[in-house]
DNA sequence: TCTTTGACGTACA
DNA sequence: GTGTACGCCAAAG
């Protein structure tokens, strides 16, 4: 793991998150110890853009829950369809019960 | 090499 | 709750 780059390690993170399940920019940054959780929003940008794995990016939400990637989904809507199609509810651009579906990597080393 | 930008976050008024 | 400022670090021009 440490020996992957910094957005290889956001990718394998960003995979692990349930189906379901949402998690944040700031989460992960500090469970990858990166300084900064812009580095997760560039590494997934990366990904979306070059298509490098199949990253579910569209779990990845800010700290106020609010879908801020959604513009580089194609269409603006892409990644709210994306989510409610696993079950996440989402309200004006934001997750409902933000909160109670987050999800912390520390969970994944269980 | 320097400057600007960016899917963020925290602090403060 | 809203707006401004700053830190953070990598990539692009």
């Amino acid at each position: 793991m440490s020996d992957q780059s910094y957005y290889e390690m956001v990718y394998y993170v960003t995979q692990q998150i349930p189906k379901g399940r949402i998690s944040t920019y700031g989460a992960i940054a500090d469970y990858l110890s990166l300084g900064s959780a812009r580095m997760v929003g560039w590494a997934l940008t990366q990904a979306n853009r070059s298509s490098i794995g199949h990253v579910p990016a569209h779990r990845v939400v800010n700290r106020k829950g609010e879908l801020s990637g959604r513009v580089h989904f194609g269409t603006p809507t892409r990644m709210q369809e994306l989510l409610e199609s696993e079950g996440v509810i989402v309200v004006k651009d934001k997750v409902k019960s933000f909160k109670g579906l987050f999800w912390h990597p520390e969970e994944m080393d269980k």
